[in-house]
This record gives structure tokens, C-alpha cells and sequence, in this order.
RNA sequence: GGCCCCGUCGUCUAGCGGCCUAGGACGCCGCCCUCUCAAGGCGGUAGCGCGGGUUCAAAUCCCGUCGGGGCUACCA
């Protein structure tokens, strides 16, 4: 063991002891039962659908508890860090409402960036040192690969351990050799696990779990040749979580192998245990099965995709919420963005992301919006993904309140045309003249009919156009013109007899719609009619005539 | 390789020894409605990974096996 002046002239003489932080964080004064949790967001420039995931569990419980939920930034790998990270991933909470209530400069445990606090991290480091809880160790990268390897043939169990453990147990002179002649070390953990031993622990969401103890010393404290002196996520883990009060870690369940490890810190830093809850991690399906969502293969796999394409944050927030308790997928949205989520209601094992599900609900969601609010979100998602729409919408309100309105307002079963924001260009842009193109009589879209026919029927049509208020009234000036053109009368008939006609009624009706709406698929003629006015309804079928 | 987690329709799931001839939702298919879509209404398709036990009785309990996922970093 080394001596503690030695110890000691390796941190700052002003280091503050443990207790300067224990009484810097005081326990939290919270109701019975209340917890804390957190979210580790890592900002490396890609915000994880996961994190909203868990995030959104984090804050859910806290918040029905009494309890807090903050946001602590693990930066400890100053070498994955993006320029910008944080900004985004604030700008992407903001957009789903998922605040904390502690972060950045607000709350009084912080601060909440690991990589300011390492001073605290040190003061505890150097505890474990004094104690010979931890020790240096100036291994090499290329010896710390030999024993990788030698253990790798001899098919035991990889890692720094035992009489693996080269510095271990080093001699005193030795550290001190090291030391004097410069060579960068770590701190490891002094892990006390015997061989062949088990840990045990219960975990929230799936009960009494067993594990192999940790028998690696692993490390805890990054090169000291780094500016920055920095924790490994480990021991971030324990002290951070300690420190701010944080009594329930939710992460996801690739941390359950490491739960042993944190077991062993907690005690060596003599913290009490947390408790934990191991989230499975959201899935997607490759042909071979299926695979955790991966950033670099998946755009699914990012908070942005969601964003950008323009999926309402309630409908993400509920899809996720399903996801996390079956229970609250069969409840109505409202209802189920309003009830708690139960750990013990988690599923184990891991939900693949299904986009046409989640679709599915925001087109449900979207049609019980009204046109106003339909408006405003597309206007301001166009603000960030569609510049070129944003005028048009700005220029042309209530056009586009009337062209939102088609069998939207006073109907039984609001349109399902849009499933998100960006769904808005194909589906309503055909109602602004400044984003219309007009048809020609030869285009593709009228299905091959005759361009002489489509140019005589339009002219016909426009000529004799009159803007009807009744429906019925209104089709049937198509309908007789229809019959005057030698259209059959119904589908059937044309069926029946394909040789006799140009086609049914439906296709002449296609003639006029693909005319006013440049889609062979669109909403109810008479009211794009109504909605766009005589003089473009005029406009558009004359189009066809030249 | 070692250790851990998980395994009910294509997907999300209900199910905690008899209420299971395995229920719901989404998808898919069909029909109805109909001037095309989107809806809506009605109906249908489809599952307990496999093999052994335990039991009068197993999707449910046990063991094994297979499959999927994860950890095994000075990444989190």
C-alpha cells in the first residue's frame, strides 16, 4: 500500500474531503416514497429514441411519486463529444414537453455536466486510494492486450483480475519508479470479489435477478495525462447518483451485467444501494430476427427522424407509452399520456419499433385536431424542414383552413390523410394555385384515355359549369355530361360490355378530378370544387383542353 | 468462449394451473358503402420456439434444448 503523503501529492492540496460533499448535498427532503431519477444523456450529436424512451419513464415516476427528474450530461468521454450535442438534445425534449426539473443551472445538486465535476470525483477517488479501495496502475495498452489474449488462449475468463492484475499488488518502490519517471496511470477499483461468487439484487421492473459477482478491477479514473480528470461511467455512476440523491436508476438492460460491479462501488464508498430498473431496449426487425435500434443503421433509431418527418409529439409520446405498459396502448390518448407508468408493467423483453403502429395512431390523433391546430404545426414544422411552404401557408390562411376543412369540419369521421406533418405537401398542396401545376390532356394520370375525348369532355364541362351548392346536383353535371360522352353509367355496365365505352362514370370523374387535383386519389370532388372556387375550377379543367 | 436477460398471431400484448375452442389492438385479406382516395361498418387470416417432466389438468410450474438480445473498453 502506498504511503498516504504519496497518495495525497498526486491531487490538488485543496481537495475537499467526502463529508465536504456530503454536506454540500444534503438528503432531499421529499414525501414518503418520492423518487429521484435521472437521465445520462451523452452528447455526442445523437439523441436516441431510447432516451426519449426512458426519459420519458424517468419523469413520469418521479413526477407521480413527488419525487425529481433531472438530467445529468455524461460527458466523461471528452473524445465521442459533438459540438452542439446539448442544444440539440434540448431542442429535441422541448419539442415532446419532457422538462426536468433539475439541469444545467437549475437545481441544487449540480452541477449537472460530469465534466465539471471533478473535483468531487477526485476528493472520493482519493478516499478509495487512502483506504487501498482502489490503486494505480501504469499498464500499457499493449500489455493490457497480451493478457486479453493469453487469457483468451487458455479460454478463461478476459479481464483485469487476480493474479492478472499487474499492479495489483505492485510494490510501493515500484508505483513510485513510475511516478518519478512521468508515466501515466489510472486508478482501478480493488474489486473484493472472490471467485466463483454470485450477486444478487432485485430489479424494480423484473424482480430478484443473480449474476456472477465483478471479480475486474476495473478502472475508475480515466489517464491521468488527460487535462481533465475524469471517472469511468462506473464510478460516475456511484458517486453522481449518490451525491445528487438519486434513489432509482431506470437504464436500459445492457447495464444489468454491470449491476455487481456498481454493488461493490456503492459499498466501498460506503453509499446505500439504489434501486434499479432495467428497461429492455427498443428493437427492429432484420430478416434474420431482430437486433437493438442501431444508430447508424436505423434512422428510426434517432429522435430527429421523428422530428423532421413530423410525427405530433402526443402520438410519439403515447406510441412509446404503450410500449412501456401494454396497459396504456388499449386507453384512449389522452387518458394514457395522463396515467402513471408502473415499472412492475414493463415488458421484458424488447418491443420492436413499428412505424405503420405509430403512424396509425398520429393519423387518429391528427384527425381529432382542428384545422387551426393542424395549421399551426404544420406552419412550424415548414418553419424548420419545408421553408418553401411556410409563404404559402402565410400568404394563403384561409385557403388553407378551407382546404383542411374538406371532410374535416361537421363530419361523423374526420379524413386520416395525415399521418404527420410533412404528410401535408401530398396531401392538401394540390389546393394552392401557387403550388399547382395544371394538367395537360396527354398526362399519365388520366389513365390513357383519348387526349381528343379528355379535350372535348373538359371543354364541355367548363362551358356549362355552374358552382351548385347541392352535392348531388353538383356530380351530376358530370354525370350527364358523362352519359353525353358515351361513358356507361355505372362501373358494372362498363364491366359488362368494356368494348362499348370510354369507361363508367368513374372515369369520367377521374377526368375532372386528376384536372382539379393532379391526383387520381383525392377527397370528395364536390367540395375541392367548392373549396378552390369557379374561376380555378375553370382554370384547371380548361388546362385540359389544350 | 464465459456470464446475464428474453421467447404467446407479422407487430404490441392479455394471460400468473382449470374461466383458453388462447382475448384485444395495429397490419394484412375479403365484403359493404362508393365518383377515386382516406375513413366508416361487417367478416376473415394468423400465435403459446422445440423436447421432456410435475399434475386429474400446463401458454402458465421444473429441467433441457434451440433461437434472439446484451455484457465481457481508459464508450456510455
Amino acid at each position: 500500500m502506498l504511503d498516504r503523503a504519496v497518495i495525497d501529492a498526486l491531487f490538488p492540496a485543496d481537495l475537499p474531503e467526502p463529508e465536504h460533499w456530503e454536506q454540500r448535498y444534503p438528503q432531499r427532503q421529499l414525501p414518503d416514497g418520492a423518487k429521484v431519477t435521472r437521465l445520462g444523456p451523452s452528447p455526442t450529436g445523437f439523441i436516441h429514441i431510447g432516451s426519449l424512451y426512458v426519459g420519458m419513464i424517468d419523469r413520469d415516476v418521479a413526477s407521480r411519486t413527488g419525487g425529481r427528474y433531472l438530467v445529468r450530461v455524461e460527458d466523461t468521454d471528452q473524445s465521442r463529444e459533438v459540438a452542439g450535442a446539448l442544444e440539440q438534445f434540448a431542442r429535441a425534449f422541448d419539442y415532446v414537453s419532457l422538462v426536468a426539473d433539475e439541469q444545467d443551472d437549475t437545481g441544487d445538486y449540480g452541477p449537472y455536466h460530469q465534466s465539471a465535476r471533478e473535483s468531487i470525483y477526485l476528493s472520493y477517488v482519493r478516499h478509495l486510494l487512502r483506504q487501498d479501495k482502489a490503486y494505480l496502475c501504469f499498464a500499457t495498452k499493449d500489455e493490457l492486450a497480451d493478457i486479453t489474449r493469453r487469457q483468451e488462449g487458455a479460454k478463461l475468463p478476459t479481464g483485469y483480475y487476480g493474479t492478472w492484475a499487474i499492479w495489483r499488488d505492485a510494490e510501493p518502490e515500484a508505483v513510485q519508479a513510475k511516478l518519478d519517471a512521468g508515466v501515466p496511470y489510472v486508478v482501478r477499483f480493488r474489486s473484493p470479489g472472490e471467485p466463483g461468487a454470485r450477486a444478487s439484487f432485485t430489479d424494480a421492473i423484473r424482480g430478484e435477478l443473480e449474476h456472477e459477482a465483478n471479480r475486474n478491477d476495473v478502472v475508475i479514473l480515466k489517464s491521468s495525462d488527460q487535462a481533465l480528470r475524469l471517472p469511468t461511467y462506473h464510478f460516475a455512476h456511484a458517486v453522481d447518483d449518490h451525491l445528487m440523491r438519486v434513489n432509482l436508476v431506470i437504464r436500459g438492460d445492457e447495464w444489468i451485467s454491470s449491476v455487481p460491479l456498481h454493488l461493490q462501488l456503492f459499498d466501498a464508498l460506503g453509499f446505500e444501494h439504489v434501486t434499479y430498473a432495467h428497461i429492455a431496449p427498443l428493437m427492429k426487425q432484420i430478416p434474420g430476427g431482430k437486433r437493438k435500434l442501431s444508430k447508424r443503421k436505423d434512422p428510426e433509431a434517432g429522435l430527429d427522424f421523428y422530428i423532421e418527418a413530423g410525427y405530433p409529439a402526443k402520438a410519439v409520446l403515447y406510441y412509446l407509452r404503450g410500449l412501456a405498459n401494454g396497459r396504456l396502448a388499449e386507453l384512449p390518448l389522452d387518458e394514457a399520456l395522463d396515467s402513471p407508468i408502473n415499472l412492475d408493467e414493463c415488458g421484458v423483453a424488447g418491443p420492436l419499433v413499428d412505424l405503420v403502429k405509430l403512424e396509425d395512431i398520429s393519423a387518429d390523433h391528427i384527425a381529432t385536431l382542428s384545422g387551426e391546430q393542424i395549421l399551426e404545426a404544420v406552419s412550424e414544422w415548414a418553419r424548420q424542414f419545408d421553408a418553401d411552404l411556410v409563404p404559402v401557408l402565410e400568404g394563403e390562411r384561409e385557403l388553407a383552413l378551407a382546404a383542411l376543412a374538406v371532410e374535416r369540419d361537421g363530419v361523423e369521421n374526420p379524413r386520416k390523410d395525415l399521418r404527420k406533418w410533412s404528410d401535408f405537401r401530398s396531401a392538401y398542396a394540390f389546393f394552392f394555385p401557387a403550388l399547382f401545376e395544371p394538367v395537360a390532356a396527354t398526362d399519365e394520370r388520366l389513365g390513357g384515355m383519348a387526349p381528343e375525348l379528355v379535350r372535348t369532355f373538359a371543354a364541355d364541362f367548363a362551358d356549362g359549369y355552374q358552382a351548385l351548392d347541392d352535392p348531388q346536383e353538383w356530380f351530376n353535371q358530370i354525370r350527364e355530361l358523362a352519359t353525353k360522352h358515351g361513358f356507361a353509367p355505372n362501373p358494372k355496365e362498363y364491366k359488362k360490355n368494356p368494348d362499348a365505352y370510354p369507361g363508367s362514370i368513374r372515369e369520367a370523374s377521374q377526368l375532372i378530378r386528376v384536372a382539379l387535383t393532379g391526383s387520381t386519389r383525392s377527397p370528395d370532388l364536390y367540395t375541392v370544387a367548392n373549396t378552390l372556387g369557379t374561376d380555378e375550377v375553370l382554370r384547371r379543367v380548361r388546362a385540359l383542353t389544350n
